[in-house]
DNA sequence: ACTATTTACGCAAACGATGTAGTAATTTTA
DNA sequence: TAAAATTACTACATCGTTTGCGTAAATAGT
């Protein structure tokens, strides 16, 4: 029942316990034929080494954290597939921490984490992250931290994130070409990068094409869905309202999905829908549902190939670096003009 | 940078290592006014246990492990959110494991875990877990497991789950009384206790209605998404289709869909779909997907507290317990006969 | 054949926190 | 007032691993 340790195994092969502990690290200070034996004994008696022994002595968790907003997140709930694979490949494990987009929560969590629990921190940060201290005296305490997505400009780190600029152009791009004229983007908060580049991209493109919008066509949603879904009930209301619409994320479009039910709008014929999405079922949906699908695995993937490569180094110093993934247009129904 | 210890703090106050133990502690043995010189102290430079030395030594890791197939999965997603919630609020941490349905794995995993990395496993085993002895094995170290939705009945602890075989009875009904008369499962696998019973209550309410179905109705599906695509591809091929499809998870329903677009089948019209889902889109899709729902963050959050519940009694024994929530029938387009 | 080197192992000190046992000094009790 | 009890602290062993250092024996070198 108890966990079998070196000093049992070591009074059983009548050896000394730096010895087995050698002859298991393969450790060239052991002969051969004692090596074997050792191993031999220790599959037979089931041994593992104690991680917090091992833990305390090395300074070495074997263990990353992953701080996002939400799991039951499309999006997220991917990019953490990723991130398992890679950690599980490196022989880490994967301790998982939401905000729930409360940036109370997000320093709550740092603060817990400061003390070498982990190797190492991936995060995205919450919609309300606009003050990065607890984000940089996490890292003054040694310990690397890595964004993916919402990123945090100030730290300097590795940052992996899409080309949510251009997608927004895109985006944008795309519902002009499908005859809109009044186009209105759904924020989430405005405070984090990903949501200034997205909105960028979308007033960039408005004025490329002399349709600047009024600034009330910006909406400023929030972690609250039904306060969302009245922001959005009262842009779709009256007759001054949009003739298409680019949600910055996913729940935003199916809010936005919900409210023109309720207000009887056809989607495309009234409203046209873009947004940013990994909804598995964008394409079942009545109508299909536009999307800029972001490679959120491959995200995940990578921001953990990126730790593990400065983990196996023991550098706990990151350098500046954007690593910029291509997100994808996926034209359906939604967006499209009906001809 | 480098994480204050208790040493330092000892030498700065004049005190030794262990009355500032005790005092952070709140030990009787320690004076009021040294009590708060400490809290002090240790509040101003940041001192936070580490987490090795004192796992190692009063052996408890404050962390437990969810180990479930996906998280990419609205229902694990639902789940996880809701254990990750009661964690936190007991000063746990979450450390997450994916098997992708392998049993491998699976196996490989709970060997990881079995050294006191953690307090306690929350899991939900793979479509191909048909053998527990791994599991018990695991049991036997002293870990406490609770499964929740895919138990394994074998195994003696708390189980979590939704009324399976009485919602399997009334999905069934429901497409009866609409009209079906030939009505197909989709089962995930055939192995684990939750297919099983969702399966009979889909036999037993033929049965009651003196509708048996073939074997060849109850289609095994697995992990492969192709070969399912193929497998429902091929049921629904021909004129020997059958009119109802109850589908046991959700990602089969997504295929069915899917299937049915290529193959220009009408829903509900030519055939009825039902399955168990927790997809909020549903009531987007085309048309409108009726659901078997279970409370998904209710089941985590139950997990999680039972657990808790004995690891605060230290407790590693949990007996067997069987804690059954109910899941709720959605009637949407999909499998309502059109009037 | 005698020293120099390598091989193969053991000893013991960490890592940081905890808790038992011990000890002065103070206070209580009979 | 002497003995007993309480208070407020310290010393030290311990949890299980890891690792630098020491050392005896075996091997190599000249």
């Amino acid at each position: 029942m108890a966990a079998v340790n070196l000093k049992q195994l070591a009074k059983i092969l009548n050896l000394s316990i730096s010895t087995v502990s050698k002859a298991l690290r393969d450790s060239h200070e052991i002969g051969d034929a004692t090596k074997e034996r050792v191993l031999a004994k220790a599959k037979e008696m089931d041994y593992t080494p104690n991680p917090f022994a091992s833990g305390l002595r090395r300074n070495k968790s074997k263990t990353i954290a992953v701080v996002v907003p939400e799991v039951a997140n499309n999006y997220f709930s991917l990019a953490i597939n990723g991130i398992e694979r890679i950690a599980q490949e490196n022989d880490y494990h994967v301790l998982i921490y939401l905000t729930h987009e409360d940036i109370e929560k997000e320093k709550g969590i740092m603060k817990h984490l400061e003390n070498k629990r982990v190797d190492g921190v991936l995060m995205s940060v919450t919609m309300n992250t606009n003050n990065q201290s607890h984000l940089s005296d996490f890292q003054q305490k040694g310990i690397p931290i890595i964004f993916f997505d919402r990123i945090c400009n100030e730290i300097e780190t590795a940052k992996i994130t899409t080309d949510d600029y251009i997608s927004g152009m895109n985006a944008t791009n795309h519902l002009i070409e499908n005859n809109c004229k009044d186009i209105a983007f759904l924020s989430l908060g405005d405070d984090i990068s990903i949501m200034q580049k997205r909105k960028s991209g979308y007033l960039e493109e408005l004025h490329k094409n002399n349709m600047e919008a009024p600034p009330e066509r910006v909406i400023k949603c929030g972690n609250d869905d039904e306060m969302n879904y009245d922001l959005i009930k009262k842009l779709l209301s009256g007759k001054n309202k949009p003739d298409g619409i680019f949600a910055s994320v996913e729940k935003l479009a199916i809010t936005t999905y919900q409210v023109c039910r309720e207000l009887n709008i056809n989607i495309p014929k009234e409203v046209k829908i873009i947004c940013f999405s990994n909804l598995e079922t964008a394409s079942l949906l009545s109508p299909s549902l536009s999307t800029i699908t972001q490679p959120a695995y491959n995200i995940g993937k990578t921001a953990a190939e990126v730790m593990f490569k400065y983990l196996d180094k023991n550098k706990t110093y990151i350098p500046n670096e954007n690593i910029v993934l291509q997100s994808t247009l996926h034209i359906r129904e939604s967006s499209q003009q009906i001809v």
